[in-house]
DNA sequence: TATTGTTATACTCTATAACTATA
DNA sequence: TATAGTTATAGAGTATAACAATA
């Protein structure tokens, strides 16, 4: 039950995060108090089974998943905003752009993103402020913004996207083609699992 | 390049977002403006490969890690929060303290959370005013805080976990044993791959 | 009336750094 | 001097709801 879920994550792991085999087993002093670092403090894949919260294999599953993606993310993001002072939402929105060459409407923009229009909207505005998008009245209806990539803002988004496969091909090291496969496949099942089960309520 | 990244993603998409099929392509209108949605919006699997900005299989392979964490962690996220109103940060810091029956020492909380101490302070600050943790200096290092869960805390600490438990058994439905296995052992291998990148630097 | 976005607000989280108290 | 936390602050993201403009 230890880090089940993503937290802060990037900034701050830079200086003080324990090295991947820091410490032995959680230290205790005499009054039994938590003062030092577990090994599995990435995940606690071997202690999550002993404990009387313990609640099976999909939670072991799930627990080692997010460990994944948020290791990843937490890096991804961490240098974004080092190299690009970038954050991932409006990351993410010029990805959204990046092929839509005429533009986006706002309210797609919000659907795809899952952030409420309001929020779509502030993001919008501080990408206009730093010359990274347009947003125009459409003419065809006097109600509705489209959102397009300036041409700073493909070119920005461009070096992003090429440093961020770059990153994740370093990150993805040492898995292999026939592990990427399995895992891509199998990935795919829990994707539909998971669609089809929030799509019952 | 679709959907890169985790965004908001909980509240909004009770709401608005689609139905996993919705739609069918990308509908674009006579300016190319894009308006409607696509079918794969949930990753963008099929098109990320004919994309220009197309990088290879690890890519593919992270956006869908990244989508399925994502869809979970929003709707456990989601569920917390309208069910219990608990933020993840909240029920991260009451987990890591479940089973450290005699309390943990906030600079310890800091660095499994790997979030900074002045923030650990304000979300412990938090917890003590809703009566789920205490904050005791400890006697042996005048400079100790010592973070405990109060009965109360770790009562509803459980109900969460358990209720938790059964939305992952939920989500993860269709996952068979065998299914299971196999992504917990290649997610081991690429946390392995990852955490060795990192150290790297 | 319904839809598209905007504005407003309150809160949480993130990131950083200066600072205090204790060892 | 070094360590453990606290305080402060700025900015971004999150969640809601009321609202205006247009269809």
């Amino acid at each position: 039950m230890k880090a089940l879920f993503k937290t802060a994550g990037q900034a701050y792991k830079a200086h003080h995060a324990l090295p991947p085999d820091a410490g032995t087993i959680a230290d205790v002093n005499h009054d039994n108090v938590v003062k030092t670092i577990s090994p599995d403090w990435v995940d606690g894949e071997t202690k999550v089974m002993e404990s009387p919260a313990d609640h099976g294999q999909d939670l072991r599953l799930w627990l080692r998943l997010l460990t994944c993606s948020t290791l990843i993310e937490s890096e991804i993001r961490r240098r974004l905003r080092e190299q690009f002072d970038c954050t991932l939402p409006r990351f993410d929105l010029m990805a959204q752009l990046e092929r839509a060459k005429a533009g986006m409407v706002l309210g797609e923009l919000s659907k795809r993103m899952m952030v409420s229009p309001g929020n779509i909207t502030a993001l919008v505005e501080r990408l206009v402020e730093s010359g990274h998008v347009t947003r125009t009245v459409s003419p065809a209806d006097r109600r509705v913004q489209i959102i397009a990539l300036t041409s700073f803002g493909r070119a920005e988004f461009e070096k992003m996207a090429t440093a961020h496969a770059d990153w994740i091909a370093e990150l993805f090291d040492v898995i292999t083609a026939r592990d990427g496969e399995i895992l891509f496949d199998r990935l795919g099942k829990l994707k539909r699992s998971v669609v089809t089960a929030l799509a019952r309520d």
